[in-house]
DNA sequence: GTTGACCCTCACGCGACGTGAGGCGGGAGG
DNA sequence: CCTCCCGCCTCACGTCGCGTGAGGGTCAAC
């Protein structure tokens, strides 16, 4: 009948060390449900669930107290718990992502010998960051929502709608070609509003993209070599001239 | 001419307090260049270098005595260790996502009132994951290697070779609709070897593709719209279809 | 009944700072 | 010139989240 679980097996399972159970019981943030006669610790499947949110928040940094603070307020329910852990992550993957940017910006400041200012070195490890982010948890990625809400749509999407699609991604695509080979710059006005209309039509028909997620975008165009091949294909140096074109048009658009 | 900052400034725009900066020399991990005749310490635009690469590897959890070691590693050059950076991010971003795909999970058996078993809860909190950074970093990803590699290629491409990839995907592309159309199941032997031709293609093109790439790729073959319209409008179904194919044919052949 | 794996409770140590305490430096205003 | 106040300095002890023994009981197996 295996009713509970003793301290080694709980700590096996779940990773960690006997000694942080030992710990979070000193601390009363994770007691077991029980002890046997001889005063061993007795874990539960309940217990297990704490300490899985235990670990999660953990992970983000939070401090133990802090932590038991959250999971004691009876007023959320568990249900809110997970939409909170998923907006946490969004919010800090966002965050990493963006600090692959700026290694990604310092690899191509290096390769022009360009240097930075400092404001410009470490504004991306923000001050607050902390707080930040139940704030950005909301927009930024727009979390996995917008691939949810992407999923969601594009079910109902029959052989018509793909076509329409593909007709307006062929058309878009032909404006670009036109406009690298007539020589515009990327970062040109006419360049910036067919990134605006890029944008626009992936919002029609997929999610809502705001620029943040444009950005994302424009940076997989030039890293995966089946999105270069595809605009190669159309035009050699198109993936990095609308890469260019998106990334201007996001700037222009949050310098405003 | 401003020579310097003080370590209130440079606290101030690095985000971080002089209490810290001062542990940072103490610890012989941070010394400002120079210090005033009255003692005060003078942080000069190489210390602001230094002290970005710091609080990068102690963002992603690194010990202050292991960040001391990687940056007086004098074998590694500045370029090495943006794209060292770089892994380590896209490795750590993937964890996340891995946690924030369990969270899903999780909120998916809430919905349905299903119960998980104790090593399902965990499994996501992989045991390891500290060290599994500096063997995943190599591999998984391929790092930043992979596209790096492709660039290299890529650039070299001229517009007869686009031609011949565009036909040869092409191609594959028709015996992956007909293979579907016929009813294959994506873990078929018929189907798995389609995904091997697959990931061959992007080998021979692109970059050397191993499963864990494969895998990566797999998954945004679904998460990215762009790219499930590029194969939904060549047969509905088909992006999730692909998608099984190879993850399919990485488990056969990571079993093995 | 002995062995070996597992459990218990102290209790000290450590890494990465936080947080004063007590005192010097320097420039702006009276 | 003196004072005021802010920023800087150096100890030095406190804190958090455990790691790491020390010393000793427990339990299932052989």
């Amino acid at each position: 009948m295996s009713t509970g679980y003793s301290v080694g097996q709980v700590a096996g399972v779940a990773g960690v060390t006997v000694r942080t159970l030992h710990h979070y019981d000193e601390i009363g943030l994770l007691s077991p449900r029980g002890r046997t006669a001889s005063g061993y610790r007795r874990y539960e499947d309940a217990d297990l669930d704490r300490l899985q949110q235990v670990l999660f928040y953990r992970e983000l940094g939070f401090p133990l107290e802090e932590i038991a603070a959250i999971l004691d307020d009876g007023s959320v329910s568990p249900a809110e718990h997970l939409r909170r852990q998923h907006q946490l992550l969004t919010a800090r993957i966002g965050h990493l992502q963006d600090l692959a940017a700026a290694v990604e910006r310092a690899m191509e400041a290096e390769r022009m010998g360009h240097r930075l200012t400092p404001e410009e070195k470490f504004e991306v490890f923000g001050a607050d960051y902390q707080e930040s982010w139940e704030e950005e948890a909301e927009q930024k990625w727009g979390g996995t929502d917008a691939w949810k809400e992407s999923r969601r749509r594009t079910t109902r999407y029959g052989k018509a709608d793909w076509q329409r699609i593909k007709a307006e991604l062929d058309a878009l695509n032909e404006r670009l070609v036109r406009a690298m080979a007539a020589g515009l710059a990327p970062d040109s006005g006419e360049a910036m509003d067919l990134a605006e209309v890029h944008r626009g039509h992936i919002t029609d028909n997929f999610y809502d993209c705001g620029y943040r997620i444009h950005r994302g975008l424009a940076a997989m165009y030039l890293a995966d070599p089946r999105f270069t091949a595809t605009y190669e294909q159309l035009a050699p140096g198109l993936a990095r001239w609308l890469h260019d074109a998106i990334i201007a048009n996001a700037d222009r658009a949050e310098r405003s």
